[in-house]
DNA sequence: TCTAGTGACGAACAGCGTTCGTGTCAAGTA
DNA sequence: TACTTGACACGAACGCTGTTCGTCACTAGA
């Protein structure tokens, strides 16, 4: 979406006018360097501050673009939004699309450090958000969901994928907080140190969970996001009409 | 200015026999204070220094009971999962149940205000926690689930259910800092506004969401936390091995 | 009665988001 | 070309946060 719209280079005019003494500040530049600062640091270091500082200005600076920190979040938020390639909705495979969909953004999510913390903090409602939103509603319309129930699926969809990178988010800033330095040693560490207290716990008492102590830490956060991605999928083809509802085919089922 | 030095109403825990040069600080009073101040004015108004205050004392006091605020929000939450009432688990009515738990804990969470979002903020282990994980996958196990599985289907309903009250929460924490009166108004108020702004879409790029707003607003944060577990629910019984004994249930849809 | 130790706590540190008032530069107008 | 205007940059400050240090009062044990 914002290939389009963008035009980065118009170079006859601007380039060499360097001014030092004013950096010419932007909302884009704010943001940008906002993103690049979560990505590198995490959401915890991403203060006004600090952006200012990046940019070698001082925070009240900012507010001139901004109206705060809420607002750079969402805009970074919806910023990286806009990665989400989504491919043309087939409503026929709407299943599998809305699988792809959901597993993109996760991966897109995923891909940004613990951006997903300023996800649930904020209500999204920025034009990478609703074009996310109008394609999955499209889809499951298009496929023959009512539309009061097509906008129940998609809420409760965004709000299980946001929830699961919210979650992975936090474990990511956790490691970070812990100076560890790979995301594997992090994670071997934890899941052993959470079945170490499982099993230390009374088995007269808490027999399903200290005598399951291996199945419980089997699964990596991707399997479960899968799990969860597919009961929710599962349960929507369940409530989907059963014929779609197109003109030309009438399917015997 | 600010010379109020003395505390005027310590209302919630008044040490009547003690005496006052020594409140007789404990874990247990500071996690009861910090919830009575996370219910009365909400979780950005719980500080330490709020407690601390409310407490008749310094922030630094509190530290020598509780290692900091991380931990506090922890021992805040698990106390208010020490609310969740359970009934004697039947596997043969697991559905039904696990709904009730659902409801029971979404119940619970939105009754103290914010505190939701003090769930997915850290990861829980307390007592009651674990309580509640033992109830639900020794459940499952019993209606025939295999173990790994189970322990998948409790993760992900653990996170709907925190993702869900946490984004109720949100919004609760908006309405307080608008300082709206009511939970209705601002909620019809904030309805309206995203209605508008979807209507203002233009139609020929966002035609399924301009063209549905009226059915995307019709249900509110009750009917979709049920949507969601409806699906959750009809994909963990569509995954269930059917009943061992006694009664089946032939499907008609 | 003396001593040891534990918990309470004042003060301070470093950092946060945000606002105010002032300064300065670029563009518009005469 | 000279003047005006207005938007933007930004230093400083306010009030807040979590946390730590050093000290001090008090109580329990000898």
């Amino acid at each position: 979406m914002g290939s389009d719209t963008d035009v980065p280079p118009p170079p006859w005019r601007t380039p060499p006018r360097k001014a030092q003494r004013r950096p010419q500040l932007s909302q884009d530049l704010i943001v940008e360097t906002g993103l690049a600062i979560l990505d590198a640091e995490g959401l915890d270091a991403l203060s006004m501050r600090r952006v200012a500082q990046v940019l070698g200005t001082g925070p009240a600076s900012l507010y001139a673009h901004v109206s705060g920190k809420d607002e750079l979040l969402e805009l970074i938020y919806d910023q990286v939004l806009g990665e989400v390639r989504l491919p043309a909705p087939d409503p026929a495979r709407w299943q599998e699309q809305l699988r792809a969909y959901a597993e993109e953004m996760h991966r897109v999510l995923a891909g940004h450090a613990d951006v997903a913390r300023a996800a649930l903090a904020g209500i999204p409602t920025g034009p990478n958000a609703v074009r996310l939103a109008e394609y999955v509603l499209g889809l499951l319309i298009e496929a023959g969901m009512p539309p009061r129930e097509a906008s129940l699926a998609l809420d409760r969809l965004t709000l299980y994928i946001s929830g699961d990178a919210f979650e992975g988010s936090l474990h990511y800033a956790r490691m970070r907080a812990a100076d560890q330095p790979a995301v594997e040693t992090y994670f071997h560490r934890y899941v052993d140190q959470v079945a170490t207290y499982f099993r230390s716990l009374p088995p007269e008492r808490f027999p399903y969970i200290s005598g399951n102590v291996d199945a419980m830490i089997a699964d990596g956060g991707e399997a479960r996001f899968r799990y969860g991605l597919d009961l929710l999928l599962a349960g929507l083809a369940a409530r989907m009409p059963p014929a779609p509802a197109d003109h030309r085919e009438r399917g015997g089922r």
